[in-house]
DNA sequence: GCTTAGCACTCTAACGCCATGAGTGCTAAG
DNA sequence: CTTAGCACTCATGGCGTTAGAGTGCTAAGC
C-alpha cells in the first residue's frame, strides 16, 4: 500500500478537492465529460495531463467521479456534487439591482395567492427550470366569521373567512330544508362565539357542543353545527403548492427521456410524494438541496431540488424552491432561492 | 382527359370513398402508411393490389390521402380524416352499462368545480387522452349577497356571492381605513340594492350611481360602489377551463418532439387561446372536431379536438372535450365526448 | 517521491456502403 | 375496367471502417 493508492496526505487531498470544484464547474457549465487535458488547462495550474489522471484516478476512488466508459472523461457523481455544493463551491450572490428588481416584481400583489403564484414565476423564470412554493398550513389562524346562504332544496353553501382574510366554501348537504333566517342564526351564533379562535381548536369544542345539542334534542342547533365543521375541514385540508415553469424542464436533455419526463410530470399534476419532501425542509433552517435520488423519490432520480423556507417574523411559514436537472448552476441557484424565500417572506408580512 | 385520370363518374368516386374509409381506419390502428397490398385484403372486395392503386391515385388527386415517400403507403391528409368524420365515420357508440358507469362516476360530486374537474378526469381516463372542460362565463348568474371585511390597514376583503352559489372574493386597497360597521353599513346597502340582478348589469349601475355620489360628495359610498366595482370585475373574468391528463399525450410519438410538445403543454398553462377555440365551439351544436391545423392554433397543429356543448335546459353551459392526435379513434372519442357532454348537463342541473 | 512523456489500448460516434424489402407507377394484355 | 408484370424509388438496418478522445501504465526526469 503506497501513498499514491490511496491518497490520505491532507494537501494531496486538498489539491484532489480543488480539481473536484474546478471539474464540476466545468461540466456544469459545458455538460460534458471532462477529459485531463481539459481540466488541466482549466485548473489554471500548470499541471500535465499525465498528473491530472493520477489525481483523477483519486477522486474516483473517493467516489467522487466517474466515467460513462473507457474512452471518455469523467463526471461528478451524486457525492461528487454533494462535496461540491457543500464545501467547494463559491456562491455567486445576486447584486443589488437584481435584488431591487426581484422585490419590485413580487410586491404590487395583494392577494397572497396572487402572491405566491408570482414567486413561483419569478423563480423558474430566473432559473429557467421549474419553481414551486409551498402554501402551508397556517396553524395560528383564526375564525373570523362563518355564513350560511341556502341554495336548492337541502344544499346549504357555507362560507368561512379566517383572520388572514383566506375565503373558504363549499356546498353541505342537511337532513331538511332550512330558511334563509334560521340559516342566519346560526351562523350568526357561530361567529359570536368562535371568532378569534385558531381553527384547529374549533373542531373539538364543536363536537363537545354538539353532543350537548343532540342531548337537549336541539336539532337546529347539532345541523349548525356539523356543518361548520364540514367546512372547517375542508379549509384545514387545503395544503397545497403550486408549480410554474414546467416545461422548461423539457429543453434538458438529460431528462429528455418521454417516460422519465412524464413521470416527473405526472408527480407535479399529483404533489402528494412532493409536497411531503417539502415538507421535510421545513424543518431545516436555510437553503436545503437534494441531489438525484437523494430525495428519494422515484421521478425525481435525475433532478436536484433546491429549497429555502421563508418566514414572518423568524416563524417559518413555508417552503419554496426550484426543481431542475441535477447538473444545474448551483452557485447561482442557491442566492435565487434563499433571495426569493427571504423577499417573499418581508412580502407577505407588509400585506 | 379520360374517365380515369379525372373520376366525375358517382359510382367509381363511391367505392373510392369506401376505400378511403378502410384505409383511414387502419391507419388509425396501426400508424403506419397503409399499402395497396394491405388495403386490398382489408377491404374485403376481391381486388387485386393494381387496381387499388389506381384508386389510390385517384384519392390522392382528390387530396384525400398523400404518401410520405415514394416507396411507402398512403396516409389521411386533413381533408382525408375530415371526409372520413363528416360522412364515412361508423360510430361505436357506448353501451348502456358503460353510459350508467360514467354517470354514477359523475354524480355525487357536489360542488360546480368538483364536478366539472370529475369531468374532465373522465374524459382523460376514457380517451387516454387529454381532456378539457370550460367553465363558462355564467351570463344569467344573479348577485346575492356581497360583504366587506376589514383587514390590515387600508385594505378590504370582498367577498361576492351569485346565485348560483359561487363565491368570489378579493383584497382590494381602499383610500382610507374604514371601521368594521362603515364597512357593513355599505355592503347592506348594495346588497339590499343590488341583489337579484344580473352580474353584467349591475356594474353600468354602479358607475352611474357613482357619479351620483360623487356629485353629492357622499366619499363612503363612492368607495363602497368601487369596492364593489371590483370584486365584481375580478368575478366576471373568471372564465376559465380545467385540462387533465396532459401527461398521456407524450406516449403519442406523433407528439414526440420535445419543441413540439412544450409549445403544446405551454399552451395548455396559457390556456388564453385554447379558451377562444372552446368558446368557438360554443356557438355549434353537438361535437365539433377539429382535425389538426383545422383550429388555426399553431401548438395545436399535429392535434384533433374533438368538443361538445353541455346545456342546462337547452340552453349551453359550456364546452367540453378532447385533445389528442390527429389519429385518433374517432369513432370512439366522438360518443364518448357527446354523451359526457349530455351527462355533465344532467349533473349540473340536479345539482 | 511527485511529475511527466510516451505508448499501447479501448471505446464511441460518425460515416459510407450495401442489401433488403416495401411500395409505387406504367404498360400491355385479359 | 381489371390485372399481371416489371422497372424504379426510397427508407431502413446491418456491417465494417476510421477518427478521435481519453485512459492506464511504465519508465524516465527533477
Amino acid at each position: 500500500m503506497t501513498g499514491r493508492q490511496s491518497p490520505r496526505n491532507s494537501i494531496a487531498n486538498e489539491r484532489a478537492l480543488y480539481f473536484l470544484k474546478v471539474l464540476v464547474e466545468r461540466y456544469i457549465r459545458e455538460g460534458e465529460p471532462i477529459g485531463s487535458r481539459t481540466l488541466a488547462k482549466d485548473s489554471g495550474m500548470d499541471l500535465s495531463p499525465a498528473t491530472i489522471r493520477n489525481v483523477m484516478s483519486d477522486l474516483e476512488e473517493m467516489g467522487f467521479v466517474s466515467s460513462p466508459h473507457t474512452s471518455a472523461g469523467r463526471v461528478p457523481t451524486i457525492s461528487g456534487y454533494r462535496m461540491f455544493v457543500d464545501s467547494l463551491i463559491t456562491l455567486r450572490p445576486l447584486d443589488s439591482v437584481e435584488v431591487n428588481r426581484l422585490q419590485r416584481d413580487l410586491v404590487g400583489e395583494g392577494d397572497r395567492t396572487r402572491l405566491v403564484q408570482s414567486a413561483s414565476n419569478l423563480l423558474s423564470g430566473l432559473t429557467h427550470m421549474a419553481g414551486v412554493v409551498m402554501i402551508p398550513r397556517r396553524d395560528r389562524v383564526r375564525l373570523r366569521q362563518i355564513e350560511f346562504l341556502p341554495m336548492s332544496g337541502t344544499r346549504v353553501l357555507t362560507i368561512l373567512v379566517t383572520s388572514d382574510g383566506e375565503v373558504h366554501n363549499r356546498i353541505i348537504e342537511t337532513h331538511r330544508v332550512y330558511s334563509r333566517s334560521e340559516l342566519e342564526q346560526s351562523a350568526n351564533y357561530i361567529t359570536r362565539n368562535y371568532s378569534g379562535i385558531a381553527l384547529e381548536s374549533i373542531h373539538d369544542r364543536l363536537v363537545e357542543e354538539m353532543q350537548d345539542a343532540r342531548d337537549g334534542m336541539n336539532k337546529i342547533m347539532t345541523d349548525a353545527l356539523a356543518m361548520a365543521d364540514q367546512v372547517l375541514e375542508s379549509a384545514a385540508e387545503e395544503e397545497d403548492c403550486v408549480i410554474s415553469g414546467q416545461t422548461n424542464l423539457m429543453d434538458f436533455d438529460e431528462l429528455a427521456q418521454m417516460d422519465r419526463l412524464r413521470q416527473l410530470f405526472n408527480s407535479f399534476t399529483e404533489k402528494q410524494e412532493l409536497l411531503h419532501l417539502l415538507d421535510e425542509s421545513m424543518r431545516a433552517q436555510g437553503v436545503q438541496i437534494f441531489i438525484g435520488e437523494e430525495s428519494g423519490y422515484g421521478p425525481l432520480d435525475a433532478c436536484s431540488l433546491v429549497t429555502a423556507p421563508y418566514e414572518i417574523d423568524n416563524k417559518v411559514m413555508g417552503v419554496l424552491g426550484v426543481i431542475g436537472p441535477t447538473r444545474m448552476a448551483y452557485d447561482r441557484v442557491i442566492p435565487i432561492v434563499d433571495v426569493t424565500a427571504k423577499l417573499l417572506g418581508a412580502a407577505l408580512k407588509s400585506r
